[in-house]
DNA sequence: ACCTGAACACCGTTCAAGT
DNA sequence: ACCTGAACACCGTTCAAGT
């Protein structure tokens, strides 16, 4: 069943085939990697080729994010009061988002990562609206956490994407904002615990847009 | 003074022509028409001649940042409350972002963000300072509160960016996820108020950071 | 010192042509 | 229906050569 190895024409690739080659290619080389030329020859064929059964490069893209979306969606939301579940449903996208770094710049870069995160985002409205809230509230609320992880992300992706070191700390900074003690620099500069930041900072913003358990 | 308007050479150029015109072909036509061949063409000269000047696109970008980022600063910061004052610091960040929208662009495409906001980042810094914050508490206050604009700053700005119809919307989404209720929906898919968004999120995000006058 | 012309090694995309 | 070869219009970058 399934697709014959070889058929009597040429290659026998579909769509899906491209869709995976591409995400492995993301995966090992980097988002970089990812071009029509490259991708051909890792599939042994022209680039030509792609454009018969994908479109093009940019409904390439939106298919691997699309594909890795599907097997990112399915980890169980624990926690017994709303705040902690709402609290579970953001982690969620935040622990997928470090798992998947390469897949997770690239949909940074094309601006799809609401496409990669779309499952997880939904649960995540879902928690909310079991929370009580419920119109604009819900929207907000969900914006604010969603906004706060994804810039919370941009930081802790920093680092091994391409930046270059001149970009981080020039020399100069101490010198002409010399008022800041070393710490205050530090944030500035070089990379935190992102982990204690994450919990910290999300924790404010559902605070302060989901009702307590005493409220 | 100054330059002479003809040398005996050829063109009268250095290298702060070349990142000027750099930064208006950057904002009449968007962060995507910086290529050399187009600010070669803008300043009637050949490709190679940027090269001369300038060493490479990335040594251009830096310049062009950094020349943005100087003209940025000098807004004064006001309020009475360690708050307030960390507040409307962080509303220049926000501001001057919104103001110069495709600079902001390019910079958070090449992740020279921290390099064009970094006068108002240490403003900020100077603040938390003043706020009687030191050490960790004030770095991780700093980024707490520095990610968390830049993230409400990547929602805001998504809508202009290079982002097409079918990543936003996808009509299988009511279907497939169809119990969340429309305004939780709309909250994923269109734009909202960014502003009271703003003001929300990031007071929560100081609050829970800096101590208020009745700590 | 400052600038040009030509070339190299890449891109995404299209079009006529093959089987 | 599926795939190739050649071409087009772009990129960033370099190198020898001109004045």
């Amino acid at each position: 069943m399934g697709k014959p190895v070889t058929t009597g024409r040429r290659a026998g690739l579909d769509r899906d085939d491209m869709v995976c080659a591409a995400l492995a290619l993301i995966e090992h080389e980097g988002p970089a990697a990812l071009t029509m030329r490259r991708l051909a020859a890792a599939l042994d064929v022209t680039t030509t080729t792609i454009y018969w059964h994908v479109g093009s490069r940019d409904e390439l893209i939106t298919e691997v994010i699309r594909h890795q979306s599907e097997r990112q969606a399915g980890r169980p939301i624990t926690g017994t009061t709303a705040r902690e579940r709402v609290m579970c449903a953001a982690r969620h996208v935040w622990d997928n988002a470090l798992d998947n770094r390469a897949i997770t710049s690239l949909a940074h870069q094309t601006g799809t990562t609401s496409l990669l995160e779309h499952p997880l985002e939904v649960a995540l409205g879902r928690e909310l609206e079991s929370a009580g809230l419920t119109g604009e509230p819900a929207a907000r609320a969900l914006r604010a956490i969603l906004s706060t992880v994804g810039g919370l992300l941009v930081l802790a992706l920093r680092n091994e994407s391409t930046v270059p070191e001149e970009h981080r700390a020039p020399a100069l900074w101490a010198a002409t904002h010399g008022e800041l003690a070393p710490a205050t620099i530090a944030a500035l500069t070089r990379p935190g615990d992102y982990e204690d930041l994450f919990t910290s900072t999300v924790q404010a913003v559902i605070d302060a847009h989901v009702p307590g358990p005493r409220d």
